[in-house]
DNA sequence: GGTCAACTTCTACGAATCGTAGAACTCTAA
DNA sequence: TTAGAGTTCTACGATTCGTAGAAGTTGACC
């Protein structure tokens, strides 16, 4: 539904990376070292967040549905709702579903894909 | 890329349906009729916009690349670059292109797909 | 050539979202 | 029972979007 802002994308990808249950400080410490790591490219910079802002984020992510938490265990730990395939999945289908023709998206879709890609979705579509 | 607020995915819906040239004047008009219609089912309110709204929507829109507009005419015509299922598409290929692991995520893709789209892909991707 | 009306651009404001984090509150373990 | 770790509350600045008035531009007609 709502896409996410930078930060919030970090986050859900440390979670979908090594996908178990991980803490606030946790993701805090990785996000640090997943964003140093020399050069850094992509003009983030390697910062040191607080722990309330990931804490933030976590509860923003949670209201929308992306993460669930354990409430039981006292640091809460904090995971995803599905897997990034499943989310990008279902992603892709609501923007497909945007528009009153599917199948004309289809169309078009299927037109830019790439060899594999094609070959990949032959198989999945078991050619009977 | 950017997402599209309420009013600019009107503005587009009325580009891409008559899929000519409009002026901001017609498709303020448009507006108007459009989301009158009783009922009023999608929580829109058939509003009269100011013709300076439409247009400061149709440059945001031109900025993200999505409209494009002739400056000859006095009345500025503006139309959408793309159709409506060529930029579905092109996002559907953004989603997919935002996973790491795409052969997974079309795997995904696939299996909740409808039956009749399932058909549509098969014979779109010519099953040799 | 000057003036009016239509059209466009500039500027702006309020709501919502997001990055960011301090302040205050709540547990749990010792 | 209390200190410290952890969580929630509150907040602020930046950005985006809906909305539109004010000001500038331009074409056409007198």
């Amino acid at each position: 539904m709502a896409s996410l802002g930078e930060l919030e994308r970090a986050v859900m990808d440390l979670l979908w990376a090594g996908h178990e249950a991980a803490t606030a400080n946790t993701l805090r410490d990785k996000l640090a070292t997943s964003t140093e790591a020399k050069g850094d490219a992509a003009g983030h910079a390697g910062k040191e967040l607080a722990v309330t802002t990931v804490l933030t984020v976590l509860s923003r992510l949670e209201k929308k549905g992306l993460v669930e938490r354990e409430r039981g265990t006292r640091p809460h730990r904090y995971q995803a709702v599905s897997s990034r395939e499943e989310h990008t999945a279902e992603l892709m289908h609501e923007v497909l579903g945007s528009a009153p023709d599917r199948e004309a998206v289809l169309a078009q879709f299927i037109g830019s894909v790439t060899e594999s890609e094609a070959e990949t979705l032959r198989k999945l579509l078991g050619h009977v």
